[in-house]
DNA sequence: AGAAGTGGAGAACGGACGTTCTCTGTGCTT
DNA sequence: AAGCACAGAGAACGTCCGTTCTCCACTTCT
């Protein structure tokens, strides 16, 4: 098997683990049966569980920013833009599989314990924030509004992990949708917003 | 040494070190010895550490809320309670032992392999909500708007446990004036609401 | 064909930790 | 004073798990 093919599925099976069961409740011995991958590549491409799981982060954290921005991207109106983040929350909330946010998660289990988890926790969160920055200050909002609307979706994602329900997302939508416009973004009154993408008419 | 007296330093060396390091990252062994309590005791009182979790998260809970509470109950003006609790939170963050809320880090830890972590961790949440669902409603405010503020309030406790800060807790407090604001609370407009106690005039 | 390297399966090692057990001392009861 | 219940200290046990090692089949190059 080639290494980079190892590698990818060793991701797999990590990220499927980790994330359903926890870091610590998965062994090594469960991402090599799962993935296929024997212990001895197992450590040849991750010579610790910590850099497995590091990547495990890096590697959701690349997807997870990519597909939230493509999403975002459907759409062009600036106030729109913002709250399609909710709406994409939300689909995120109804997957089956969804058990919370992956970092929130990683951070409770090992922040305390792994500087590097840790770290990878807070670069995530950090460019998540500046990506919602950057959505309000497209919208003609100062930083401040980025930051609550950054609240809001990290309480989202909080209580759908822990009650499971989809409705956080719903809720924190509205807040947002008050919150733009109180700060008088150049934005629709907009109940109408985001039902579909402007030019996803297919 | 009484039973009683045993099982709250028992418990009081849980909670710190539960709390403080995450409660896989501690042993039995490290409670009995910060605690001071034998291991035969510890068992005869818990038995099971999973029971002397649940303990912890129920203990913590009630004070959690209990001070919460009282420091809400310093307010009358209904508009000026909800805001009160932001600046509780905001108080709470600036413990230099804070790490983050117990009960999300404790679900990231455990949510996902112990059920009754897991129900008390919504439990507690639930309670949470419920409690701002009332201070909402005396501000004459729907249900919807409590929910939005639990999601401020539990945006801010996640970023002000993973980057360390307090300003989480101004950032919702501020988002959630402009959301009572735009609801129409019984409340005034309020940049001065919250600067001192009505009648903690000592 | 033979040698040498590669990879997989899985045993083995070492430490951590939840839980139980043993031993010893102590204070209380009769 | 003798016996007894209990408590503490800490050893012991069993399991889990991260990590390494052994052994063997297979490929590849000369």
């Amino acid at each position: 098997m080639d290494s980079e093919v190892a590698r990818g599925r060793a991701l797999d099976a990590a990220e499927r683990l980790f994330y359903g069961r926890g870091v610590q409740a998965v062994g090594m011995d469960d991402v090599r049966g799962d993935s296929g991958v024997s212990l001895k590549r197992l450590y040849q491409l991750f010579p610790a569980k910590e850099q497995l799981v590091v990547a495990y982060l890096e590697r959701r954290d690349a997807r997870w920013r990519a597909r939230l921005a493509e999403h975002v991207d459907r759409y062009e109106e600036p106030g729109t833009r913002i709250l399609a983040v909710y709406d994409w929350l939300g689909q995120w909330f109804a997957e089956p599989d969804f058990r919370g946010c992956a970092w929130i998660n990683a951070y409770g289990e090992l922040g305390a314990t792994s500087a590097p988890v840790a770290d990878r926790v807070r670069a995530h969160k950090g460019a998540f924030r500046e990506f919602l920055d950057g959505l309000a200050a497209g919208a003609g909002l100062p930083a401040a509004v980025g930051g609550q609307l950054f609240l809001l979706a990290e309480g989202a994602m909080v209580t759908a992990g822990v009650t499971g329900g989809t409705e956080p997302a719903r809720a924190a939508r509205e807040a947002a949708r008050v919150l733009l416009g109180a700060a008088g973004a150049d934005t629709p009154a907009a109940d109408a917003v985001g039902v579909s993408p402007p030019s996803a008419t297919r």
